[in-house]
DNA sequence: ATCATTTGATAACAAATGTTATCGTCTGTC
DNA sequence: GACAGACGATAACATTTGTTATCAAATGAT
């Protein structure tokens, strides 16, 4: 699982050898809970194999901020960072691969790399791109209708439209299940 | 102007003096350009007094996508950062006193301050939460009606409500300049 | 003071989107 | 195979929101 990254961390085998041994497997059904709203997020996930989401309930229904798929990690991040309670549910949409982390060991060895100025950079480079990401899904918001939205979302991220039930992925755009079936027949009947 | 800030910074005078000195003053109308679309941005700007909004033109119809106020740094950020053509606009609203700082000195201070392990994490800690900020605006357009985005604007960031001008503020919140205008209006209504 | 421009409110109508309900298909479980 | 539940399409109707146009007030420049 973890040898396809092995070559992007400068790291001699032995600490390579210890961080990897912190991770632990995990294999689940679908729609099994990973952390509960309220909860506060200790685990890191990656994904071996499956697909998860994020989501809160809003007055009784349930709205989805994120997909996650292969080799991505996953938390709720901002109660894993500031160890307050999550706002959100974490849940596997398919049947999942995960490995996972303890904070505390994400702890120890973010405070070791953050001497190696080459991870240092890359990670503060990936804070910088996630937060790009989010400006421009914000933008997208103010820019385009739910139909473009759907359309950047077919090319963006292709995986969401094949893997994902729709009612999902239409909180996700900001519409109504009925909505989102609409802009799909509309977008065949141009075609 | 910065001598606000100097206690924030754990760093002796001649550094403090040296860090200062790279920035100039810069006095500007309303409505002035302070960076064009397409142009890639170069400077860095602290707000002492005024504001400024981020917007870009979408068919058209310009839209607002940040509101800056004083004490503030401001700059088409992923342009400043990548050194990418801006696609965004950032404009005075009100007569403003600026200081500004050229992108090759803002590296050099980054480069030497990423030693200074408790300055290094505080700005981690910066970005990070301006990360979760722009998360929680997006969640608030999948989550929340434009009117419950008005009062939210209006709890968290009332200047943007007093200072400016409502048909800037309703690109922001994703709704046309009429409709706002019957928003507040219902609001006044219920009160 | 005068004039043009900016800003914002409102009305009337059109278009987009939400809500509720119904139906059919598919999937997993027993 | 039978059944329940999940999923998605569609229709009918209600509500929200956008568009265009008009008017009034505030603001800035001369």
């Amino acid at each position: 699982m973890f040898n396809q990254f092995r070559n992007k961390f400068p790291l001699d085998d032995s600490k390579w050898n210890e961080y990897t041994s912190y991770f632990k497997r995990l294999e689940v059904s679908a729609k099994t809970i990973l952390l509960e709203e309220g909860e506060i997020s200790k685990r890191l996930f990656i994904i071996e194999k499956g697909c998860i989401r994020v989501w809160f309930n809003n007055n009784g229904k349930d709205l989805t901020t994120q997909f996650f798929f292969e080799n991505q990690s996953v938390a709720s991040i901002e109660s894993f960072i500031k160890k307050l309670p999550s706002p959100v549910f974490v849940e596997t949409i398919e049947p999942s691969v995960l490995w996972w982390i303890h904070k505390s060991d994400v702890d120890i060895i973010l405070e070791e790399i953050k001497e190696i100025p080459e991870l240092r950079d890359h990670l503060i480079n990936r804070l910088f791109q996630r937060t790009f990401d989010y400006i421009h899904h914000f933008v997208s918001f103010i820019k385009d209708s739910p139909a473009q939205r759907y359309l950047n979302l077919s090319e963006e991220n292709p995986q969401i439209i094949q893997r994902v039930p729709q009612h999902y992925i239409a909180s996700y755009l900001g519409v109504s299940t009925v909505h989102l079936s609409r802009i799909k027949s509309k977008l065949l009947q141009k075609k």
